[in-house]
DNA sequence: GTGAATGCAAACTCTTTGCATGACT
DNA sequence: AGTCATGCAAAGAGTTTGCATTCAC
């Protein structure tokens, strides 16, 4: 396996904290390792429960603040579904991004990515008087599985 | 004065829920007219504020079985813009609905609709293989009042 | 060595829940 | 009268913060 994607992102998150005057400590190295491993988003707990079922451990404090540097440095992006936990996931420097769509019955959240969305919403930032620099869409739904007949 | 949107949401809100045989209490009341009276989205601990500057007093955990009752119904929609609390407006019957800017400096919440991103969204949602029911897009960035240079 | 980051625990905020009281039908 | 809804207070969940210790530079 060569370079990949989260790859890329691991070592550019890395960097970029380096470059800015962060330290770099072990709690910090595997929150973004273990962000990059994970295929979408993740929580503040399911990082503390991957690195503890790794065998480490790091103080759910730590992971915060982690989280909210990764946030404030443009590294990663926080979002919520509305499950009542911030999900973070790694931000792209290219601008490359998705949006979520979340089973409303069983909370499962799956991808997707949509040019005609982003361009729709391109074209809106540019008519507000905010200066926009992100945004976020979920739809709300059933998934397959969920909108299937009961079992019985 | 008329007929107005907040108004007829109003007595749509209380009759459907007459309708469907839950009763119709004062506190109830209070927080649907609250909400159509405030322009946009509300949060809880707003509705209890402005109740109780009106003189009058209506528990929190009300306030919430209410707000809960209203998005179970589909009379009113709920969604969060990551400053922690969840936020909930009316859901008109037509559909019709906007979404939210949101300034990350000040906090500042305005409403904005599109038809273009509407109709983006719709066609997404023939694509995927969720039942999709509901959407949020929130922007988030500076309102020209904080993006503007800082006052000295 | 010095200042930044960690970990723990306490503090906070938002939201939900249990239970007795009061209100709508 | 019989329920359903309210209000209060306690409980929960997620997140933040204070502080002493440890670690990176």
């Amino acid at each position: 396996m060569g370079t990949t994607p989260a790859n890329e992102w691991t070592e550019h998150a890395l960097r970029t904290l380096a470059d800015a005057g962060y330290r770099s400590s072990e709690p910090r190295q595997t929150v973004i390792e273990t962000m990059a491993g994970q295929g979408c988003s993740v929580t503040a707990r399911e990082i503390a429960d991957v690195v503890r079922d790794e065998g480490s451990h790091i103080g759910l404090a730590s992971i915060y603040r982690t989280l909210d540097l990764l946030d404030r440095t443009g590294l990663a992006q926080r979002f919520e579904v509305g499950e009542g936990s911030a999900r973070y996931e790694p931000a792209y420097p290219t601008g490359e991004h998705h949006h979520h769509i979340v089973c409303d019955s069983c909370g499962d959240v799956v991808p997707f990515e949509d040019e005609a969305l982003e361009q729709a919403i391109e074209r809106l930032a540019g008519r507000v008087d905010f200066a926009v620099n992100a945004h976020d869409v979920t739809l709300h739904g059933e998934c397959p599985a969920c909108s299937a007949p009961p079992r019985r």
